[in-house]
DNA sequence: GATGAATGAGGATTCATTCAT
DNA sequence: GATGAATGAATCCTCATTCAT
């Protein structure tokens, strides 16, 4: 299983009527399959069982399952680029602590949403050969936070970009596998360590 | 594969002889393809043939696959209690500057040896049913690090060690998976982010 | 695949207007598919596809896909049959050597032709139920030459014939197979061998 | 079905005890499979079953369906080059006629043995990516029957017996195709074939 | 008539685990 | 204790065929 050698990307991508009804039952079945068992847990069968289709189906839309999986993960990037672009657009003039706050908030925002989906996502990411692509993004996105950072007049803002994603990750993460409920107070706590970082 | 309804206790735990150093091939060798493979890539077979013995020996020291990873976490986990416990016992009234560097270092020291096995290790983690298992150990680890900081009067110490505990992974973690060669630095910038989060 | 259950007969053999075109359409693509890739190349999506038709209309043409297979062999054989009928109508009191050299050309034609089709089809042909019909036609083949050969006093025809076409068949698939491109210098050593055997 | 991507070599060759039993009960399973039902019919499944072993160990002495087939096509020449040397070193000093006769009586063999399996063998042949391999094999037959026919002075002798294997084959499928018995009657006819060819 | 999305039975292959030797 | 051949359930994936639009 999760094959690194297989196909990712989706065979057709049909944005309207049946076809994209039949898509997205299948992503969000795997989601949920994800969520509930992790990724030893999703199977074809069971995805598109659990999507209501046939398997048939399931392999018209996505070449294979990592296809399904390698799909998520960029739908979670994408939405958080997204997200952090409109925070970073939303900033002005806003004095550094709001800006920390904001692009904090943004980060935050899938895992709060569906913890278990991004936790499983992201531990699936290395396993599959979305480098360059993933890496793209993850650059887009490290790069958005820099850019921020420099306007702020911070010092080696590559690195501190970097590890701000990174520790926001490691919190958010601990706080959603201990069970924690309370993104805001998550969320309070990771802007803590934010500043603080920036000191 | 990784069925969480798996025995996840070695059969015996031979602690000396051919025994103990066939016990401790089967190991390495799992841990080896772990690294190399991500846990998709291990299988009972590989791993036996690795350590050179037959599979029908590897089974004789460990009930299912899921008990071999069970065993390298518990590995893992115990060398970073006992690192921790020496750094704690050699705290004396060292500044509480001084206290967090250790800590840091010694939450570090795993994952500075063996970066690919920690993160496959830590991923697999929440697959397993260790959690009531893993979940003392970890407690007996945040305890630990939680009466260091209350020792420095540290407010909240509980959820501080908390999340002085997922920073240090989500950033060293980050590092790791970046690539990252110089564990000294990241620890410098772990560190930082530590008293930062302290104030 | 290739379900010797399976019905063999066209649905219906339009020849006028569009749908004889889309019907040949159809045959060309499956032809071409089997030359390229075999017989376990040809599916009917594929099939359907490089026609530029629908499944859909491929199924309003043939009932299954061995009817494809089988209509190109039927069509094979027509133009086998139609060759050797003009050559031996040709013949007229020409000397024997003269008849074996236009029968021999004429059989050789259709491999000739498309050598790959030719090949393909006639391992296809005994995984089909054609027995019945495509035997009738053989038998015609067969008996045509038969004739042929009692015209000119050769004893044992009906064997004979049976004989010349057999190995006309082997020496032109060898060639074929080999890669052969001048099928002239093939047709001369197979009028060679066949006037080797007649003696 | 028949995969030309796949490998085709045996994974173990266990040339003793109850290993090599399995191992030939596998072959001899798929062999009969093939007579009775031709390739499409050749499952691994079925194999196994009819072996009386299960799947799993049908895989571990063979990588996939096509090795199977690849290893039986294998023998057959292994077995016609044996034979023919055996033929060539009982020439002598026999004359031309009696030379025709034996070589063909070698080429023959397997044929008048399992002629079905015989036919489906040469079919599948060209299907599978043994070429360079098996074409070493056809090019030492052909190279031992164009030096024995060299000895006796024939012109062309390269030709000539790419033409004479050709034909054989041609007349021993063809017969075997329309369901003969008497080989004995066949053989005679070829060397008829054979002899007519060399003048 | 044409379309192509949907179906699902069928078949290849893997791998954790057992057990006779 | 050790061995490794054997097992077979589990899983991925294909493709002939149907049928609602």
């Amino acid at each position: 299983m999760l094959d690194p050698k297989q196909a990712i990307f989706p065979r057709k991508q049909p944005r309207q009527g049946r076809s994209a009804a039949t898509y997205e039952a299948i992503l969000e079945a795997a989601a949920r399959i994800l969520e509930r068992e992790g990724p030893e847990g999703l199977t074809t069968n069971l995805a598109a069982e659990l999507a209501g289709v046939s398997v048939g189906s399931l392999y018209q839309y996505f070449p294979s399952k990592e296809a399904i999986i390698a799909e998520l993960i960029r739908a979670m990037r994408d939405q958080m680029l997204a997200d952090l672009t409109d925070a970073a657009a939303s900033l002005q003039d806003a004095p550094i602590n709001v800006a920390v706050e904001r692009l904090v908030a943004a980060s935050i925002r899938h895992h709060a949403d569906r913890p278990a989906l991004a936790r499983v996502l992201e531990a699936a990411q290395p396993m599959l050969p979305l480098h360059a692509e993933t890496a793209a993004r993850e650059a887009e996105i490290q790069a958005l936070i820099m850019r921020t950072l420099k306007g702020y007049g911070v010092a080696d803002p590559d690195q501190v970009a970097f590890d701000l994603i990174a520790l926001t990750k490691g919190m958010v993460d601990a706080a959603a596998q201990a069970g924690a409920q309370d993104f805001a107070a998550v969320q309070a706590r990771v802007v803590r360590a934010a500043r603080g970082y920036l000191g």
